[in-house]
DNA sequence: GCTGAGCATTGATATATGTCAAAATACGCC
DNA sequence: GGCGTATTTTGACATATATCAATGCTCAGC
């Protein structure tokens, strides 16, 4: 648990033959800026459920492009109170609270078996100068994660926990379904903890929202196996703050 | 109150003479360099009290940088709950989540007369390009936003709301502090409902957590004159989860 | 197929914060 | 400088969620 990444694999796939490249990478390069965003990701390594990809604390080097598999990041209090921040997914960006300092300020950890591919940012950053298009690119994932992270707080100081669970739920559903998953069958990676951790409730709350959801004929729960039934109500229950 | 910035003037002055330069531009240019950056900031704008800088909606163009006095931002929810994400102060730089979607999508709110400088993004975008310590320092800003936003999930998921309030009341200082402002003495420029907001909490708690600091004797409470009695301790309140 | 160690569920009760209401105070505007 | 409105404070009470505790489920390992 606590040690560093295990298998490490350097792995001879590219950018240009990645099935993720349009979540991670921009679309409209050509074939020979392409080659370049290549070189930029050579390295991929590998992480099994616990293994972490960097803690808090740890030097600022590269920002990381999930390749398979999934990951928590998490913050800690100096009383040792963690928070989870997020999870993520296939193509998703991780590490940008790094750049701000040089040092990560969170820790991320991996869920599952995972694959990630390292961009080392001193090389994103001089490729950008050259690519205009790499360069909006990395400025729309890093005001993305402004966005996501701005709806979050509307979440934690605004809404019950039924509406918070219902958010949840339902934002991971669409991330599903953008990947090409059911949105409405799926399977949680992650305990009731964590989930009460990311949404600021403890997990038998959690656990009691689950129940209640499919007492009211919304989702079926087995434990990590989640069916939406009425996707519509549950979208009503964000909307309106009834 | 809904109506846009109403006194538009376009001030003469430049970075290379603003008093603010260090916080909000890199330090390490030339003259030269700094001169071709004069050219990005000569739009500034005025606001009173209420005015808003942009909406949730509007279409993105600029960054904007505050040259003086303080603005609130703001998300909303469909049902019309609204949540308060920041207070910025001068020297800081907002409007870095449109950059996502080319639409803003959160509201900035003049607390106080204020002026800001406009910074058309796609002239930061090209300029960064050949300014690699303004591209390393845009770079820097939004990370630091995203870390921002990480501390106050941690404070609204797992504090509770006398460590907000300490929490709040010890970043304003510091903040005030790096500007040259007292760190025991200061104003505050919002209602405790706008507080409350941003804290997660209704006004009410907000006022009795006040009159409690009060009472404890870890502040002096004038309303919205706040004097700063016992860092130490209120510094203590943040660190033991008692 | 059994066993044990986490997880998850559920219930009873405690508590922090929200809600509603009234009084006190501050502040802008004429 | 006084009036009216908005804000703040304070109190009594309501309630959502936390806490504590017991039971049940699941799944990995033998």
């Amino acid at each position: 648990m606590l040690q560093p990444a295990i298998n490490i694999t350097e792995l001879r796939s590219h950018c240009s033959s990645c099935n993720l490249r349009e979540l991670c990478m921009p679309v409209d390069l050509s074939s020979i800026d392409m080659q370049r965003i290549n070189t930029l990701t050579q390295l991929k390594r590998g992480y099994v459920r616990g293994d972490y990809l960097y803690r808090s604390g740890d030097p600022f080097h590269s920002l990381y492009a999930i390749r398979s598999g999934s990951f928590k990041t998490q913050v800690l209090h100096e009383d040792g109170r963690e928070q989870v921040t997020g999870f993520q997914m296939t193509g998703e960006i991780i590490g940008m609270d790094a750049i701000s300092t040089d040092v990560h300020t969170c820790d991320a950890i991996a869920m599952e078996n995972s694959e990630v591919c390292a961009l080392p940012f001193d090389q994103l950053e001089t490729m950008s100068r050259e690519l205009p298009s790499l360069q909006r690119h990395l400025h729309k994932i890093m005001s993305r994660e402004i966005v996501r992270d701005q709806g979050i707080m509307l979440l934690l100081g605004s809404m019950r926990a039924e509406e918070r669970l219902a958010a949840f739920l339902l934002n991971f559903s669409q991330r599903l379904a953008a990947r090409g998953f059911s949105a409405t069958q799926f399977q949680l990676r992650m305990s009731r903890q964590e989930i009460g951790s990311y949404l600021g409730l403890k997990l038998e709350t959690v656990s009691r929202a689950f129940s209640h959801f499919q007492e009211a004929g919304l989702i079926s729960v087995k434990v990590r196996s989640i069916e939406i039934l009425d996707l519509p109500r549950l979208q009503a229950l964000l909307k309106s703050s009834t």
